[in-house]
DNA sequence: GGTGTTGTTCGATTATTGTCGAACAAGGGT
DNA sequence: ACCCTTGTTCGACAATAATCGAACAACACC
């Protein structure tokens, strides 16, 4: 099966944006951002590996991200130079950590 | 009536985010970076009045927009500059219209 | 006071989305 | 070959969100 890694310019914006407005794949998004290529077990954000799996899919089909199988894993990793460049600003808006409250 | 006009750190990004993320609103945030303030009733997007006063509702409280009545209407305008200094570049990379495909 | 304009709110419907458990698939050991 | 690990897919269900018509409220104007 392809995986469904669209080219980011066929996406729309509001694709993109509701892929990040969600909590759980915000967490994922900032984890990829601050840990680079990551395996898909090590986003254990309280929910289930359905769930997490369903979320990983969302943000591969936004443009977000992309997987690549190793072994028995999955690399995902953030598509940053390709949003940096055609949505300057909106990662580095939506990933500083913002005061508590 | 309180107006629910939040202040804009009180607001999860997420919340802001799922703002932004459909078609209705976004042709409403472009109308207003473009236009400025505008009565509630100039964004004739094809849905009902009660669906665009959803979707203004849903602006405002995302501490996206600033509403105040004059007369009959109500004029409503986009908090550009606390988000460009909450969210940098968020807007901007929102607001630029993209190639049609 | 009545009428028209402009929005909001209510209740209902529909569509979309998040969530899970269970079943399945692909690999890597041993 | 067997099992364990890692993810995906498949229903199903629950929660959220978009949409509308109709009723209501506020205001202006005649």
């Amino acid at each position: 099966m392809e995986p469904h890694e669209p080219d980011l310019t066929a996406v729309p914006v509001t694709s993109v944006l509701a892929a990040l407005a969600d909590d759980v794949r915000l967490q994922i998004v900032r984890a990829l951002a601050e840990g680079g290529e990551s395996a898909c077990g090590s986003f254990d954000f309280g929910v289930s590996k359905a769930t997490r799996s369903h979320h990983l899919k969302v943000l591969r089909e936004a443009g977000l991200t992309r997987t690549r199988a190793a072994g028995t894993s999955r690399l995902v990793r953030l598509r940053r130079d390709e949003l940096d460049q055609l949505y300057p600003g909106l990662l580095d808006a939506v990933l500083t950590q913002r005061p508590p409250a």
